[in-house]
DNA sequence: TTGACATGCAGGTATTTACCTGCATATTAT
DNA sequence: ATAATATGCAGGTAAATACCTGCATGTCAA
C-alpha cells in the first residue's frame, strides 16, 4: 500500500464522494457518477485518476463505457497500519497528560 | 470529526512521521520531534499545526516548552466511517465484477 | 540582569492541486 | 455512412501547500 497516494486520495470531499456513491452502487460509469457531482467531466476524470493510482477503485472497460469499481483492500491497510496502532494508546493518554503536567517524566 | 482535515493532515509523510515519533515515545517537546525531522523547525510547526486542527495531537505549554500528545480518537473515527463501511463490500467485489462483465446488470 | 534556549509570528517562493475550456477519439444506433 | 454518445487528452489558471528566512517573545539559569 502506498500511504501517501492512499490519504492523498482520500484528502479531498469529491473523491469521498465518489467512494460512497460507489458504495451505493457499485460498477457505475463516469457518466452516472459526474450526475452526482456538479463539476465538469474531465475533473471528475482527475480525480478517478486519483482514486485509481491509490488502488482504491478498478475500472473496466465495456465498450464506449468505463465502469468503476470499489476496492476496499488499502482502506483496511490504512486501518492495519494506522489505526490499530494507535488505538492501544487510546486508554494511556490521559494517563500520559497528568503524568507530563505533574513533571513525572521518567 | 472533520473527516478534510484528517485526511489531510494524514496525507504528508512528515505529519505521519510525527505521528509514528509520538507513538513511540508520547510527551515530546517541539525540539525533540523536529531532530528526527531534517527540516527547519518552523516549517515542523506549521505541520504540527495542521495535526493540532485535525484533533489528532494535543499539546500542553510546560515552562517554555510546548509537549505533544496523540489523540487517537480521529483514528478512530476515520476508522467507523471510512473503513468498516467498504469492509462489508469486500467479499462482494468480484461477484459485482463478474456480474458486469458477463453484461449481467440486471 | 543577562545570556542561552524554546518557541511564536510574519512574510516570501516554488510546487502541487483542483478546477476549467477546447478538441480528439472511439463506440453505438439510425 | 452519419449522428449521437461516452470518454480521452492537452493545455491554462487560481488557490493551496510545503518549504524557507528573519525577527520577536517568553522562560530559565548563572
Amino acid at each position: 500500500m502506498d500511504a501517501d497516494k492512499v490519504f492523498k486520495a482520500l484528502g479531498d470531499p469529491t473523491r469521498r464522494r465518489l467512494l460512497d456513491l460507489l458504495c451505493e452502487k457499485n460498477g457505475q460509469t463516469l457518466g452516472q457518477l459526474c450526475e452526482n457531482l456538479d463539476m465538469a467531466r474531465q475533473s471528475a476524470t482527475q480525480h478517478i485518476d486519483l482514486l485509481e493510482a491509490a488502488n482504491l477503485i478498478s475500472t473496466v472497460k465495456r465498450g464506449r463505457e468505463k465502469l468503476h469499481f470499489i476496492n476496499p483492500v488499502p482502506l483496511h491497510e490504512v486501518y492495519e497500519r494506522w489505526v490499530r496502532k494507535f488505538e492501544r494508546q487510546r486508554l494511556s493518554l490521559l494517563h500520559d497528560l497528568k503524568q507530563e503536567l505533574e513533571g513525572d517524566d521518567q
